[in-house]
RNA sequence: CGGGGCGUGGCGCAGCUUGGUAGCGCGGGUGCUUUGGGAGCACUAGGUCGCAGGUUCGAAUCCUGUCGCCCCGACCA
């Protein structure tokens, strides 16, 4: 290709304002994508090269792996995403499903994710166990209205992604090809020349068993990742399980009660009576919100010192409830407070507060669905809330409370605890961005939509599926993240938009421009992805685009053209030698070669 | 959703406090010079100052409304 024919770079000199992380700025200066409105991007000729080289290699994986692939459409009709129950959550309050109406008024959802469309498909053609196991993928742009978009493609309203979803006759069937989707996972992040580190994963709004995620370490990550040294275990933290560190234990009190006179954080209950906040258990009101409109008032009870996870809080209730939890929230308002319940002195409320404090008529549920986490009911003697203005009370376990309350994990694991009792070790935390993430679905979707197969012994039964996503747009901007230098981009070769570029000096130097044809001929007639950039320009410039744009090597032509030499450069090494221009094409294969089975 | 910030040529910004009819750098075009790390000089094109009302003789500037974008937060010390 040629830079003033047939492929304008379009590099910016200032970087627009709205970028905030360097991954983001380098795609916008580099000319790669382009703004059209919050998380909506163009996706440039040069960014488009990067995309493309991203699902070859997915492609060619998973083709490897028996999967096949297909393209589905994005406009799903709400009916379908009715049936898995689903439509509600994604379409009401926060749900992130664009929706529309036709002109009969037929409403409609732009696809978010395909497990509906792709479930409904497999019921039809899916008849026997002789069919199975299946696998179909595709790889399009999905529709997400996130709450908020951010840093470019990172979190963007538009994305593309390649999606999977696997089809068995048995939960067996299906844990090994998912184990082995997780092998084809390593290989692409690999072969995108990614460091990726698989972790535990909490499986959220899609559903299912197990499932893992694959992060690409970046300190302007959005996740955070809790794991080991030794790398025995890594988990999200909205996943991760460890053991809370050990409570200062509370000396015993001569008085039950303690007055606080408006201390109402830990903090200054701490400050002001000289305790730890391991003593004292903390109780935070949740409202959780359900499809049918029910609303259960929710008493969250940890130790102090640490904090709620709002996720394990989500899928416990869930559980609890049969999958029916659309919202879950804090509530901290004193308006909602004051509506729905009486004698209650927000800050001073304690584990055993009782249920008459919910109004008769308020629309909740009239008891308080009281949630206590291990730190919390370990405890044998702590500090909580008096259920009394400007008062906490000393408490002798929980087993004297005389309400009923449900003991689970809800707390988030952090850096520095123990992972558990037998191992002495500890979790350190990192920043990742998820590029991918795999889940064993299990039956939920074929049961919703009575998709079903006939098995060996002739019944009819659910189909067990799995699913599996790749940001491709996101890889690519994960890849610059973790790929970049003062000066711009360093794509691995793998997926970079072109493999190598030459940089003429000056063209009107007539023994220059020659040999800038022939080594450019050379170059493409061995297939080789070549960009010449034959601008008109001064060197600086062109030399200033190509660090910018980040292709992996550039042959620079110049004043030893007379002598048939020109100099050979590493993006990444930012090393340039002089070299004879017969024996360029030897030297960047032997080069090109190293760096692509450097990853791969 | 809550809080903060910003909307002025393609990009980055100044001007707004104290109203007088729009400016700088980069980028674009033309010409000459220059030519190995974002060249110099000269000329030049390009903006209903986000939008709508209002105040005023006069509004980018003041007032009201509205739309959009960006950032932070959404249990916490």
């Amino acid at each position: 290709m040629r830079v003033t024919t047939s492929f304008p770079l379009g590099t910016l000199r200032d970087t627009p304002s709205e970028a905030e992380i360097i991954s983001h700025k380098l795609l916008l200066k580099g000319g790669y994508i382009r703004r059209i409105n919050s998380g909506i991007y163009a996706y440039m000729p040069i960014m488009l090269r990067v995309i493309e080289k991203i699902s070859n290699i997915i492609e060619k994986e998973l083709n490897n792996t028996n999967c096949s692939k297909l393209l589905l459409p994005q406009l799903h009709p709400a009916e379908l995403w009715k049936k898995s129950e689903r439509w509600e959550g994604y379409t009401a309050g926060e749900g992130i499903m664009f929706n529309l109406k036709d002109r009969q008024g037929k409403e409609f959802g732009l696809a978010p994710t395909h497990e509906e469309v792709i479930t409904s498909i497999a019921s039809e053609i899916i008849n026997s166990y002789k069919q199975l196991p299946l696998c179909f993928y595709q790889i399009q742009t999905k529709f997400r209205d996130e709450i908020r978009p951010r840093f470019g493609l990172m979190r963007s309203r538009e994305f593309i992604m390649k999606d999977a979803y696997s089809f068995h006759s048995s939960k067996k069937d299906l844990s090994s090809f998912y184990e082995k989707m997780e092998k084809a996972y390593e290989n692409i992040f690999k072969n995108c020349g990614l460091n990726t580190v698989g972790v535990d994963a909490d499986s959220g709004a899609i559903g299912g068993a197990a499932s893992k995620e694959f992060m690409v370490t970046a300190d302007s990550g959005e996740d955070s990742i809790l794991f080991t040294e030794s790398g025995s275990y890594a988990a999200n933290i909205e996943k991760a399980v460890s053991l809370a560190s050990k409570e200062i234990p509370l000396k015993k009190f001569h008085d039950e009660w303690i007055e606080t006179p408006n201390q109402k954080s830990i903090f200054d209950i701490c400050q002001n009576n000289n305790l730890d906040a391991s003593q004292i258990v903390k109780v935070v009101i949740f409202i959780a919100k359900f499809e049918d409109k029910s609303e259960i008032p929710i008493l969250a009870c940890i130790r102090g010192d640490q904090n709620i996870n709002e996720v394990k809080l989500f899928n416990l209730i869930n559980k609890k409830y049969n999958s029916n939890l659309i919202h879950l929230k804090i509530v901290e308002d004193n308006s909602i407070i004051n509506n729905n319940t009486t004698n209650f002195p927000l800050g001073f409320i304690g584990p055993d507060i009782n249920d008459e404090t919910i109004k008769i008529n308020s629309n909740w549920e009239k008891s308080w669905l009281r949630i206590v986490d291990y730190s919390a009911s370990s405890l044998s003697i702590f500090v909580s809330g008096g259920n009394k203005a400007n008062f906490h009370k000393v408490f002798q376990t929980f087993s004297f409370i005389k309400e009923k309350f449900l003991i689970s994990d809800i707390r988030n694991a952090k850096k520095g605890d123990l992972i558990n009792i037998e191992s002495n070790e500890e979790l350190k935390e990192k920043r990742g961005i998820e590029i991918g993430h795999i889940f064993q679905l299990g039956q939920k979707y074929s049961e919703k939509l009575n998709a079903k197969f006939s098995d060996k012994d002739g019944q009819l039964k659910n189909l067990w599926m799995g699913c599996y996503g790749i940001g491709v747009t996101r890889i690519a901007q994960a890849a610059i993240e973790q790929n970049h230098d003062e000066n711009g981009i360093s794509w691995p070769i793998q997926i970079s938009p072109f493999e190598i570029l030459i940089i003429p000096t000056n063209l009107k130097d007539p023994i220059q421009k020659k040999l800038t044809e022939e080594i450019y001929k050379e170059f493409k007639s061995n297939k080789i992805d070549v960009l010449l950039d034959d601008r008109d320009d001064r060197a600086g410039v062109k030399f200033k685009d190509a660090d910018l744009i980040g292709i992996p090597f550039q042959i620079i032509i110049g004043r030893d053209s007379i002598n048939n030499e020109v100099e050979f450069f590493s993006r990444s090494r930012k090393s340039k030698i002089k070299i004879a221009s017969k024996n360029l094409l030897d030297k960047f294969i032997s080069e090109s070669k190293v760096m692509y089975n450097k990853n791969s």
